[in-house]
DNA sequence: ACTGATATTCAAAGCGCTTTGGATGGCGCC
DNA sequence: GGCGCCATCCAAAGCGCTTTGAATATCAGT
């Protein structure tokens, strides 16, 4: 059934029955009820790429996976992301596409997203320190928004973060408030903005407090748990030892608690951790009391309000970017304790 | 940059450009080659939504997202599985679309998908013991491909799965032949099919060694750390707690590990464990000893194989609905030992 | 009854592509 | 030179919608 048959049926022309349906004022309400009703019964929806043809608008938004070696997106926050974002789209009837990117290709794949006209914006996920995207999805001139932020780009675009340094900073003081002198960073790949802010952070701490910066209990790895596991195992074998942990994510801290329990240490007590905590839905830091005691900041709102912003960077594009930080939260769990001689 | 200004340019007419674009042969080679590679210097490329609008394909495959209240597709399998799924689809020229459904209005959200002509064809993920969402789409006439299947559906239809049943009972015959009897099963939620399956495989297995089925030594609930825990914890409390435990997934795993811990037991040599592992690009089990023994089925692959299937059904869509049985394997790690007494 | 204003409705053009059914030109051959 | 036969190329219709500009119906006011 399509707006011809549909037209035909009523007995009315195609302009009207089109007018009816999209809430335009110069047709009646009695034809307009009648159009309605009769295009519920017979199940009609616009053909959207003749809709889309006719108007410009694809009302959709573009997400781009790298299919790389690293599987880099394929990460356990990209469901939860794209859930947040999917809830808002929906609420301005736009659909979500996936496109995949050869490696390095990512550029080429936004430019035939958008020249195709499948999407109206894009969205750029788990920006590194030095992103090529950015400049080149402004020279594109194709709407866009990025999870995150890249350091090294100067311009002004939209974006959405969780203040990492901040939020880190804050943990590992509260580590130091503790007691703890030797703290560990098991951090992400610091080639990811969001890595190295964190490390800029756990550093600020350490210095601000007089404290050394020792580069063996720094790691840099995939948030993985064998990853975390290793790093971890391999610095409580050192002879000073950490007697706390920053760990930058959930999966990881798994890892550690592992490591930790290995050397026949117990959490809290002897060994202490602080994670990040992206609040996802599958791997709640327990009910009433955390686990973990984490910086926590769901992703899932970030997908939210990322979508907000890309949708209004859509209908006024004129606007100066829209950028939005927010405030991890420090909740106390169950894997923090006095340190050592408290 | 659209077809009518790029034959214009060339000096020919759109007729004629289209075809050496598309291959056709009724263009010679010296033109092909000539507008090949206009095409690439002015960065052509064909407005989707018009050639779809000409084609009657839409070249583009469509998933849809319950946003119910209990996010379970939001799960961590769900990355996974979409970038198998993409990996496929792009290799035949397809992209991918999400929409999501109010809770129950999943068969409407395919059909209004189908029907605005934004897919050629839909994916069905996370299929329940009663699944009304696979004879609304035969009905619908939407070509279709499920992961999972479901067990009160009589009628054929595309589906690829792991054998649930086959692959529990085999792990769960691997702990009594180490001696074990008393095994709990820590299963996901069971009115989900694979979970329901699974469940099928644990009982058979002690059946055919003549144990007993103790409702208490089994749980069902999401696959989260902290239900995993808890269930673990509740069980280990008993006057005669298990001495094993098959797990339905590696994130409840860590959960169970942690309740044995903290019940003061050692993993292996007090207590087994056998977890289903997914084989998940951020959840690695372990790098060359596996830390669970684990029934191991890449669910990134299942989403190539389950695009595969799909490709196949929307190019010849009067064949039979093909569908695959994948076989998990069984690897043994660190989580298991000899059962007490051996 | 007539006018002008207003409320409804419509025919047709246009969005950018594919594809059908020709048209055109060059070639070897008698 | 005239014929048929390919190899190339093209004009135009059609996909299903929106939107412009115009036509028609309705009605109050004189």
């Amino acid at each position: 059934m399509n707006l011809k048959q549909l037209s035909e049926f009523l007995g009315l022309s195609q302009t009207t029955v089109s007018r009816a349906l999209n809430g335009y004022p110069e047709v009646s309400e009695k034809t307009r009820i009648r159009v309605m009703e009769a295009a519920r019964e017979h199940h009609y929806s616009p053909n959207s790429r003749a809709t889309g043809l006719a108007t410009g608008r694809a009302m959709v938004i573009g997400h781009v996976i790298p299919m790389s070696s690293r599987h880099e997106i394929v990460n356990p926050i990209f469901g939860d992301f794209v859930a947040g974002a999917l809830q808002t789209y929906s609420q301005h009837n736009y659909d979500m596409m996936f496109a995949n990117a050869v490696d390095g290709g990512e550029a080429e794949t936004y430019r035939s997203l958008f020249n195709r006209r499948l999407v109206d914006g894009v969205v750029v996920q788990g920006p590194k320190v030095i992103e090529p995207r950015i400049e080149a999805l402004r020279d594109l001139g194709i709407p866009f928004v990025v999870h995150g932020r890249s350091s090294t780009e100067q311009g002004s675009y939209a974006w959405v973060e969780v203040d990492n340094t901040r939020s880190f900073r804050r943990a590992t003081e509260f580590l130091i408030d503790l007691g703890h002198r030797r703290i560990a960073l098991i951090n992400g790949q610091e080639d990811m903005d969001f890595a190295m802010r964190r490390r800029k952070g756990f550093e600020q701490a350490l210095r601000a407090a007089n404290l050394p910066l020792n580069p063996d209990h720094m790691s840099s790895e995939e948030m993985t748990e064998v990853a975390g596991h290793d790093a971890a195992r391999d610095m409580l074998r050192m002879t000073t030892p950490p007697t706390a942990f920053m760990v930058s994510s959930m999966i990881s801290a798994f890892g550690v608690r592992r490591a930790i329990e290995d050397a026949g240490l117990k959490l809290a007590r002897d060994v202490s951790l602080i994670a990040h905590d992206d609040d996802l839905s599958y791997l709640k830091n327990g009910q009433d009391v955390p686990i973990f005691t984490a910086t926590r900041s769901s992703v899932r709102q970030a997908g939210v309000i990322a979508a907000q912003i890309l949708m209004d960077r859509i209908s006024r594009p004129q606007r100066h970017p829209e950028t939005r930080m927010l405030e991890a939260e420090l909740v106390v769990g169950r894997s923090t304790g006095p340190g050592p001689g408290r």
